[in-house]
DNA sequence: ACAACCTTGACATACGTATGGTAGGGTTCG
DNA sequence: CGAACCCTACCATACGTATGTCAAGGTTGT
């Protein structure tokens, strides 16, 4: 059959079977098995190591993060969650002097500083 | 001044002074500083240490992972790819029959088959 | 000035990622 | 059938992440 079997595929993607197994395991490729139970790689599967293999070496990322990618792709509450921490990031000011910084974070965060009412407490407290 | 010093701050975000340390270092939390150095932390920095505590918390992630997604949200190039990436993923078919497997994948993936005969074609096509 | 607190840097541990082996035991196909 | 190849399950190494702790030295505020 046209199917390859992990050692030709590994000669073709430029990844070592070991990493094949492993990317398999990480999630990231499925594959056909023979009846026997051989990984098989098709085209799809040898473009999808070879683009998988020039994606994180131009980008200098793993398979962990690569995975995570995915999880923002299809989780929704995770992709709003990371969406609305990114969101409430604070504008950096080179340089605030010391007496005005907190009046410039009061500024521009008012929600968050009302949010926050519990923690004024503290700090008035001490 | 009502900004809290390392050790303040620990105790009402939930991080450890260690960690407050680790966080601003990994580049996701930026800090004022007194004259002398002291890290400040104010009401807009303690809201984002504890809300950075339950996100991680909540879908058991890491910073690693939460300074990826920040690369994917500035950097265009990187998004582009990874999507692309995900974007050829193949449908996934329950079973296939060792002899019509390739034949599936040929139906599905016309496209990147012939992108894998030679993926510079492609590039030097666009 | 002085006690209390902060800074950076280094060492240490435990677990995760990336990768290479090896062994015992099936699968393929001529 | 038999050589060549594959599978899963480990062991091992090297580096990254997460976290604690300690030492030497500077900062703060009374």
């Amino acid at each position: 059959m046209e199917a390859l079997t992990i050692n030709e595929a590994a000669r073709t993607s430029g990844w070592s079977p070991r990493m094949l197994r492993y990317i398999e395991g990480s999630g990231l490729l499925e594959l056909p098995r023979s009846p026997g139970g051989y990984r098989l790689y098709g085209p799809a599967q040898l473009q999808r190591l070879r683009t998988l293999r020039e994606l994180l070496a131009r980008f200098d990322f793993g398979l962990a993060e690569l995975g995570f990618a995915r999880r923002l792709r299809s989780d929704e509450r995770l992709r709003g969650a990371v969406e609305e921490w990114f969101e409430t990031e604070p504008a950096r000011p080179e340089h605030v002097a010391a007496g005005d910084w907190l009046r410039w974070e009061q500024e521009k965060h008012q929600a968050l500083i009302a949010a926050a009412a519990d923690t004024h407490d503290l700090l008035e407290a001490a």
